[in-house]
DNA sequence: GGTGTTTAGTTTATACTTAAACCGATGTCT
DNA sequence: AGACATCGGTTTAAGTATAAACTAAACACC
């Protein structure tokens, strides 16, 4: 009887004009359900998870080496963060770390080719599930989405930005 | 230089035609922008976490008790999750766990006094962010936003059904 | 050249999350 | 009644996340 996801509970509680709840809800639930299924898929498939995937992705998009804090800001997650992840990335040798001599603070981070490979592997099959999972839709509809969240972030930011 | 968001990167990187990817990146970016404030502000405020507050939501919106299973499916977690949030919910007195004289496996679980006005409080300010956060947007872009998301959620559903 | 200050990253404590193994209680079936 | 399956939750192991305290290197500057 109670078995309906919160969702459903919390959207028929909502008063007609709460439209900016509903859209957080919308955006909520949507997020939740398209990330589970790639989270599960690139666990099953590769043994692997999404954080790791991430920082495979920006090492493989930028080539050059990147720094424990470049990593931080570009995946938006605390530095304390990416200390773990990368250390068992490199354990496993997909990316190497390096202190720089220039400035022994500084740890040097890239993408190994055993790294490179799992990650254009994984990579594509990221890329298929998206794909499908959003099949159903239009290009048209799939566009106006875009453009409706870029709109949000962008006016998000704005607001955050002033606090 | 290599201080840019993994969205814009990535963003960069995408062949013209990757309208689903794109729509992804741009959900998960919003997604975790609005998320990331939320949950600054539920820490600072009430010395709480987004998870504590969606299990005292479902209860607080079912009045009823729910057991555990019950408030899995509903935050769409698993069981063990539960357990642990609801174990520290109930140490600090919000919400209450007895275990059912007919069926001794079921454990029922309810929210308090205390957790009720401790959700009231922080529903409202969750409410007020949110508000604050989309309201540079006009309301029909936002009940088109949502209109997408609905859609997409739909669409996602249905195709993950047929895995 | 020593004395602070800033900077880059790590460590710590705590919480959240999953999957899988497990435990007890209940239901079933003969 | 006894054997077995199922069901509801908990536990375990491992990973991910934050904030805050910390360490060590580089800088600044008198």
């Amino acid at each position: 009887m109670a078995n309906v996801a919160l969702f459903e509970t919390v959207l028929n509680s909502l008063p007609p004009d709460a439209h900016h709840r509903r859209a957080w809800l919308a955006l909520l639930t949507c997020f939740s359900r398209i990330e589970r299924i790639l989270m599960q898929h690139i666990a099953q498939q590769y043994n692997s998870s999404l954080p790791r995937y991430d920082i495979l992705t920006a090492l493989a998009l930028h080539e050059k080496s990147l720094t424990m804090g470049e990593l931080a800001t570009m995946l938006e997650v605390t530095k304390g963060n990416i200390t773990g992840v990368v250390r068992r990335l490199s354990h496993d040798g997909l990316v190497s770390k390096v202190t720089l001599k220039e400035d022994r603070r500084i740890q040097s981070v890239s993408i190994t080719a055993e790294g490179r490979m799992l990650w254009v592997a994984m990579h594509d099959d990221y890329d298929r599930i998206i794909s499908r999972l959003l099949s159903g839709q239009s290009d048209d509809q799939v566009k106006s989405l875009t453009r409706a969240l870029k709109q949000t972030l962008k006016a998000v930011d704005k607001i955050a930005a002033a606090l």
